[in-house]
DNA sequence: GGCATGTGTATTTTT
DNA sequence: TACACATGCC
């Protein structure tokens, strides 16, 4: 196999070849022998901008050529976005069709499409839901109502906390006392309560057929060590490829493990200084333990840097070299400029968004567009003034991270009564359904479910005819045993019965179609899309009755039912939109606007494996970056350190880092008290040496325009007076 | 008993 | 803004 000795900065993108052996050429030294390593554990090291989506994707397009099945790969991501890049560029060699042949998506996608598959050797129906975040949120908070806990002489976790704790236990495989003693310590009073609690909660996902998010890997996990089928599915794939394996938690290492037992040729990819996702319980350890664990592994390391000019590099590096512990890698950039990046201190955020706005257009019309350009933040309210301040200046922008579409209430409700369609025992959607009923509170929504038998928990079961091998289905006891209601929800609660019989297929008043009403029942007749109009007709009165401005929600449902028209399966309409849900609002806008140039705005966590010609992070403050939230203890601060550093490695040619001195802590009122800021504790001296330092906004700035002008702030000025 | 309404309080990052 | 909890009305 030819590989190129030197290479140039046309390595950068895909340019002129056509065939594997065109691209090797373009390859460095280490990119081509990970590409081309032959059987056995390969463990690829590659810092930021290394070009380790183009090693990964050139592997991919080898090994078809080598003439592996491309059906015989499995290449897991960490979005279904990075493993649709890939796959998509891996095309330009292979052909399109080939490609698409690959089996690709993350961890959580994939469990999914095997188990629809397999699940049935872990007594797992078919037909079972997945359970997003906050679905399996309000399935604890459920739990946690029904045990009652009176003993509310103080506030308890809250939901999304329990799930936290529950879901960083799993993941970890750690036990409760030690998960809360290390990273829930103001809730180790309450163990007693959430034993039981998650007690509840685990056998109400196994009687629903529901599963979360762990649950996906955990069964993953199970499949592969289960006597028959494990050997099936683990001999199913060839080659195993995983992205971002720094990020990944030890139930996932466990998966590979558990894969490794047919399949020899597991290839992971990462980086210990980008690990970001600890909250999520992943670990380095998986990456550092990978020769361990898989023996006769062969590690490749890749340290030159395509992506940014020597001084952005320079100064990354200077912010990881304070780290705890070193990192084995030595990035190095042949792409030279003299231009440092800027360290730009702004007066308050007001300021800040003034200068970032002038920024990005002063790039514009230096022929940059908008796509090569993004703002960076900690977390997803960071951008709110931004935001705003973008609007008015007509600056398009799509967001990224924070609030998703599918977590919006009403769009919660309409996914509701499709997914007591698609899985009748769905307890958490028929709870959110019937609570949308005048008239109908926690007590009779839960007397309404038993009555219909959504939760028919098997060793409570006292019924002779309806086995569990084969129970009646709530919605055909719907249609022909309705529950006695409240006269006040009398109305409502018949248009549901009759939406609901409609679009599966039974009639009220008649006789259940004999046989099997199993969830997995063919829609008959109506089409998805048929279904989504009915039930929005049915929902919309009641939406406009619940929510103060239906006019804007009432978009998004418009949007909702454009992506269920591109489905004609209502279960992969289902999963997808939990699995995979739409990034932003603006994702589902119409395809003219998806032409337009527009700006990013993005977290941190989200922009990983991006890369922008200009980056601007906002909001470099102690207490932004790294977050107050994360500074209790040392791992947290480390971790925050990685963020930035990721943040800092997106950019290729410039870079600014924002600084606000002044904060106003309107945190729930609208006083005009403020402080001022600490620069971000990773921004120390010696690094900032390596920026240019600017002023924006501040009194020495003779430059006064319009915006300046109207940043100044006569209360702060004159404050300073007492304040010092 | 059960539902609707009001009030006071927060902690981030995501599959 | 959303959520946990307390009170008031049927």
């Amino acid at each position: 196999m030819p590989c190129g000795g030197s290479i140039g900065t046309a390595a950068i993108g895909v340019t002129g070849g056509d065939t594997v052996a065109d691209w090797l050429d373009e390859l460095n030294p280490a990119q081509c022998e990970a590409v081309t390593h032959g059987d056995g554990p390969l463990l690829i090291v590659a810092g930021a901008g290394t070009g380790k989506t183009r090693t990964l994707a050139c592997r991919v397009a080898h090994l078809i050529q080598e003439g592996v099945p491309p059906e015989r790969i499995l290449l897991l991501t960490f979005t279904r976005r990075a493993a649709a890049e890939m796959i998509h560029r891996c095309g330009h060699v292979t052909g399109r069709q080939t490609a698409g042949q690959v089996w690709g998506g993350t961890f959580h996608a994939v469990a999914n499409r095997l188990l629809r598959v397999y699940g049935r050797a872990l007594d797992l129906a078919d037909g079972f839901t997945v359970l997003d975040q906050s679905d399996a949120a309000d399935l604890m908070n459920l739990v946690r109502t029904e045990l009652g806990f009176a003993k509310r002489k103080r506030r308890f976790a809250r939901k999304s906390t329990l799930l936290s704790i529950y879901s960083r236990m799993v993941s970890a495989d750690r036990p409760l006392e030690e998960t809360l003693e290390t990273h829930f310590p103001w809730c180790q009073d309450d163990a007693e309560p959430m034993r039981q609690i998650f007690e509840g909660y685990a056998r109400r996902k196994r009687d629903g057929r529901l599963l979360d998010y762990d649950d996906l890997l955990l069964y993953w996990s199970a499949l592969c060590v289960t006597p028959k089928v494990g050997e099936v599915v683990s001999g199913r794939f060839d080659h195993i490829l995983v992205d971002e394996y720094q990020d990944t938690n030890p139930i996932q290492a466990e998966i590979l493990r558990g894969m490794h037992r047919r399949c020899r040729n597991i290839c992971v990819v990462g980086d210990d200084a980008q690990s970001i996702y600890s909250f999520r319980a992943a670990t380095v350890r998986n990456i550092l333990d990978f020769p361990k664990q898989f023996p006769g592994a062969r590690t490749v390391t890749l340290e030159q840097n395509y992506r940014s000019i020597q001084p952005i590099l320079a100064a990354s590096n200077a912010v990881m070299e304070q780290a705890r512990e070193r990192y084995t890698k030595d990035l190095f950039s042949d792409r030279r400029s003299d231009q440092k990046p800027i360290l730009m201190t702004c007066v308050d955020e007001r300021g800040q968004c003034d200068v970032v706005c002038t920024l990005i257009l002063e790039h514009l019309e230096q022929g940059i567009p908008l796509m090569n350009q993004a703002v960076l933040f900690r977390t997803g309210h960071h951008s709110a003034m931004l935001e705003v301040e973008l609007s008015r200046r007509n600056i398009p922008f799509r967001k990224f991270g924070g609030l998703k579409f599918v977590e919006a209430a009403h769009i919660k409700d309409m996914l509701a009564l499709l997914r007591v369609l698609e899985n009748p025992f769905d307890e958490i959607s028929w709870f959110r359904i019937l609570l949308l009923l005048d008239g109908i509170g926690p007590r009779t929504a839960a007397r309404i479910m038993d009555h219909l038998g959504v939760r028919q928990s098997p060793p409570a079961s006292n019924g002779v005819d309806d086995v569990d091998a084969n129970p009646v289905s709530p919605l055909q006891r719907l249609a022909v045993d309705p529950p006695t209601v409240p006269p006040a929800s009398r109305e409502h609660f018949g248009r549901l019965r009759t939406v609901l019989s409609e679009c599966c297929g039974t009639r009220v008043n008649g006789k259940a179609d004999n046989g099997k009403p199993r969830p997995k029942q063919r829609q008959q007749g109506l089409s998805l899309s048929t279904q989504v109009d009915r039930i929005r007709s049915f929902y919309e009165p009641i939406f406009e009755r619940i929510y103060e401005n239906p006019q804007i929600r009432l978009r998004d449902i418009d949007q909702l039912s454009q992506i269920a028209a591109g489905y004609r399966s209502r279960s992969r309409f289902l999963t997808d939109v939990t699995l995979d849900p739409p990034e932003t609002t603006s994702d589902l806008a119409q395809a003219p606007f998806l032409e337009e140039d527009y700006l990013t705005l993005s977290t941190i966590h989200s922009a990983k494996g991006c890369e922008w010609t200009v980056v601007h992070i906002i909001h470099a403050a102690d207490g932004m970056i790294p977050s107050d939230m994360a500074v209790g203890d040392e791992d947290g601060i480390e971790e925050e350190r990685r963020l930035l550093y990721v943040a800092m490695t997106r950019a290729k040619d410039s870079l600014y880092v924002h600084f606000p001195l002044r904060y106003y802590h309107r945190r729930f009122d609208m006083g005009d008290g403020h402080g001022y800021a600490q620069r971000s504790r990773y921004l120390t001296d010696a690094v900032c040496a390596l920026f240019e330092q600017r002023t924006a906004g501040v009194d020495d700035d003779l430059d006064l325009d319009e915006e300046t002008t109207r940043a100044a702030d006569p209360y702060g000025r004159v404050s300073r007076l007492w304040k010092a």
